[in-house]
DNA sequence: TATTGTTATACTCTATAACTATA
DNA sequence: TATAGTTATAGAGTATAACAATA
């Protein structure tokens, strides 16, 4: 059998933590396109619809949907924007914090048994490692966004 | 800021495979859980479907529908059993076939990129804590199963 | 004119439940 | 009885296109 290259390690690894990510949530109204969502309010504050858009990568229309089934649950509410009467700010309600406040604590927690499974002499190779990953692979996605406009 | 932790940088970088992936097929007939099927089906030969759903992790409808639109843009072609009547084995066809050796090839071109991306003497420590972290998830999802079984 | 968000429509992925044919 | 796969139905996530209100 073929050994595992670093890709094989990666996609398995993004593989499980998406597996995970869409059973946590199982028979509750969340999901992790709502969680994600949340979790963008939670990070930087109230946003306006078009720029929950940009932040996730998704149609301004899907938006719609997220944010319609967030506040029908109570998650959120859209308050009208200050100066643009257009716009929509969605806001996290108290029981949407606690849900962001309850994720944030899991990650955490997540992150010190992870960090505790790792060698502690391989864990600042570990870290620069998966750095230098993340930036080449940024780099692709954008060249190849770059020349799918092009053509 | 808070610096980024070793969770966060897993699952960033688990998000923009993530993304990648779903933009890679955008246009064709093919998609993240068609190209699931196929690859399953490269690496482990003939599949009747419900060998795809356990290997999958998906409900046997699932694969039904999957092999339908798979079958009808020629990818794969559904044979009878030889000894079991009731069920039906999946094939890859030669166009099947040059898409998982196309896949094949561009997964081994990436991860030599992104091998070379990383300073050789952070390489080893960078697979040993990747295939730490990967048991460690691989432990929690399975006390998680167990005791939302037991529940 | 351009932007913000919505309605309308469609496709993919997924699930449960009921059913047929076979084991 | 149990298993393999299908039909029926439903819901989430995503996209494009057309439109109203506002900038």
């Amino acid at each position: 059998m073929a050994p595992l290259t670093l890709l094989d390690r990666l996609l398995l690894l993004a593989e499980l933590f998406q597996r995970d990510m869409a059973r946590e949530y199982d028979g509750t109204p969340l999901s992790p396109a709502r969680v994600g969502v949340l979790w963008n309010l939670h990070h930087r504050g109230p946003l306006a619809q078009h720029e929950l858009a940009t932040a996730l990568d998704v149609t301004p229309r899907n938006i719609t949907g997220l944010v319609d089934a967030l506040e029908q649950h109570g998650y959120v509410v859209r308050v009208p924007h200050p100066t643009d009467r257009r716009a929509r700010v969605v806001e996290l309600t108290p029981s949407g914090r606690a849900v962001t406040e309850r994720t944030a604590r899991e990650h955490a927690e997540l992150s010190e048994t992870l960090l505790l499974a790792v060698d502690p002499a391989d864990r600042a190779a570990l870290e620069r490692g998966l750095d230098a990953v993340t930036a080449t692979v940024r780099e692709l996605m954008a060249e190849a966004e770059a020349s799918g406009r092009a053509s």
